[in-house]
DNA sequence: GTCAAATGGTTGAACGCTCAATGAGAATGT
DNA sequence: ACATTCTCATTGAGCGTTCAACCATTTGAC
């Protein structure tokens, strides 16, 4: 190990940080500024939008939306408060609850939606070629599928 | 406005959304696993450590950095009491400061480097073809191009 | 010279995330 | 039956970021 990085790796490697940076704050700012929701809330309603019955298990819903129980456990208690999300108990495992997703909810996506989707093709899309698009979802699911299951100290990991 | 996404971007944005993740998860822990620092700060002392005299004005380092003064100020208070950073009056303006790298600041930092360096690699470079890599730096650079220097509501951004 | 505006930077409160600890129910073994 | 262990999920403390308010100094206009 402890290899340096080379003037070409450094290059790429800063560039993707400063992307990902600018990306993700034009992103979040928007949602926050037009529909007072910061994205990662964005995503866990537009996963229950998504389900069956407009719910799911609370650990599925983790799954599917960054993979932290604690995470989604704090989101989900703050979704509820503002009656975008309720909690209901799983009949078949008593351990288990599912979040479901309240029409007040679906309202507050369908009306964060266009805006946000605005937002993502001003910011990244419309910047780039189709073949640009197409390299940067291939780079992204490779990526994502090196990383997707990687444990502390697991072998691709760190 | 109000476009909807195609298919195909609706992909490359969600591939984009979990590549960030995955990789910023993936950097961030390993820096405050074996180091103790999260990479905001990991960045703050590498800025610090390639300016002249180890120095920089709060100003240039926040906007070298990230572009927020105020997490910048919070964050070389936190630097300061671990004994990483100092400040320093600016001379020329009453109103200014610098942002000193100490000794044991740059020691922090050495003791840092590879680990980080190699956590890249594992993570991110290694899992890239040479081909893919240049995708991804052009990609990347041509986005935060695009973003750089955004305000809030102009034409670009959202 | 004086006053208003702009600039450089700090502060505190509110919020979201992480980590470790906890509890309750289900599975497993004997 | 019973104890062990595993799984699903919640909780609270600690930390970092953001936002708005603020203070001090400098700049510019008159």
């Amino acid at each position: 190990m402890a290899q340096w990085l080379t003037d070409s790796e450094q290059r790429t490697w800063r560039a993707f940080v400063e992307m990902n940076r600018y990306v993700m704050t034009a992103i979040d700012s928007q949602l926050i500024r037009d529909s007072d929701m910061p994205a990662t809330y964005y995503a866990i309603l537009v996963a229950l939008s998504e389900a069956p019955d407009r719910r799911m298990r609370m650990s599925a819903l983790a799954d599917s939306v960054d993979g932290s129980q604690s995470r989604l456990s704090h989101a989900v208690s703050r979704l509820e408060q503002r009656g975008w999300v309720s909690r209901q108990r799983c009949p078949s495992d008593g351990r288990g609850w599912f979040a479901v997703l309240t029409d007040e909810g679906l309202a507050a996506l369908e009306g964060a939606a266009p805006g946000h989707v605005d937002c993502v093709r001003r910011s990244v899309l419309d910047a780039l070629t189709e073949q640009q698009q197409e390299d940067l979802y291939k780079v992204a699911t490779t990526l994502a599928e090196h990383l997707r299951g990687t444990q502390p100290d697991s072998p691709a990991g760190c």
